[in-house]
DNA sequence: ACCTCGACCTGCAAGC
DNA sequence: TGCTTGCAGGTCGAGG
């Protein structure tokens, strides 16, 4: 469940995890997920205090007092879980072992934490003391489509020039950091706009953004602040506007369209041929 | 530099 | 029932 969304969500229930905490015991239960854990994963983990668990894009970032940063990124089918002592007694799931767990975090509250990836798309890495939290990964991203700093100028700038779609640019996390498949359709049917049109053609105008630019940035974030809402409430009514409704009527007021699946860049593309242009 | 496509993995649902 | 196919919320590198 790897979208900006899932992410914050997940962000926040490893923050109470693991705020303050010390790292007692790290087990490896394989070498690698997408890539190799990074050598001496495990020894400079362990010992190390917690300081929070923030995020970028959909990088999850652990910080520790030692000054290291251990990222995780999910991938496509990553998840974490965290069993206290007391979910332990109540001889419900707690931390017992699952298939597919390949890292176990035990902390000195008694919490375990667990990361879970069967299909090994996530990646785990550490930033190093000296690099003042850089790493290649995360000086790619663009910017976090939350900050009030993400608007219709800093979009359009980033969009001019570009020849691919408004759908697959969305999925470039240079572009804006965080927006992932199902967000991206969500986000272009909000701002009522084609996934198949051009992205430069969303681009400055005369030095103004274009009114385009300013409906996209409002769509993204508008979808995005719903959905965390959303899990934060545990609702699970609603479900998308677009995604995975092919053939199901278009949700917008007095839209007489039906939704429609296309394929752009591998990758499924839902929208509304009658809404968005 | 930009863009498209396939590769990386497992699991699940649908169709025969 | 069992097989095959296609699809899944993400990157990343090769090659045009």
């Amino acid at each position: 469940m790897p979208e900006l969304p899932e992410v914050e969500a997940v962000r926040r229930i490893l923050d109470r995890a693991m705020r303050g905490s010390r790292i007692t015991r790290v087990e490896l239960r394989r070498a690698n997920l997408r890539r190799p854990f990074p050598a001496g994963f495990v020894n400079r983990l362990t010992g190390q205090v917690i300081e929070d668990v923030t995020r970028r894009g959909k990088y999850l970032l652990v910080r520790l007092r030692s000054g290291d940063t251990l990222l995780a990124h999910l991938g496509m089918s990553g998840s974490f879980r965290a069993a206290s002592p007391s979910d332990e007694a109540d001889a419900g799931s707690g931390s017992k072992a699952r298939a597919h767990d390949h890292v176990v975090f035990e902390l000195s509250s008694g919490t375990v934490v667990t990361f879970n990836d069967p299909r090994r798309f996530g990646v785990m890495d550490l930033v190093a003391v000296e690099g003042a939290a850089t790493h290649d990964a995360l000086d790619a991203l663009g910017p976090e489509p939350l900050n009030a700093a993400f608007d219709a100028a800093v979009l359009a700038r980033a969009c001019a020039g570009k020849r691919v779609s408004l759908k697959v640019a969305l999925l470039d996390q240079r572009i804006v950091a965080g927006v992932g498949n199902i967000y991206a359709s969500e986000a272009l049917h909000h701002a009522r706009l084609s996934p198949r049109r051009r992205a430069s053609t969303i681009a400055t105008r005369a030095g103004a953004p274009r009114d385009a630019a300013v409906r996209l940035v409002t769509g993204i974030k508008a979808v995005l602040r719903k959905a965390i809402a959303r899990k934060e409430q545990a609702y699970r009514g609603g479900r998308f506007r677009v995604y995975e409704r092919e053939g199901q009527p278009c949700l917008r007021p007095r839209c007489p369209g039906t939704i429609r699946r296309i394929t752009q860049a591998g990758r499924s593309t839902y929208y509304c041929p009658t809404c968005q242009r």
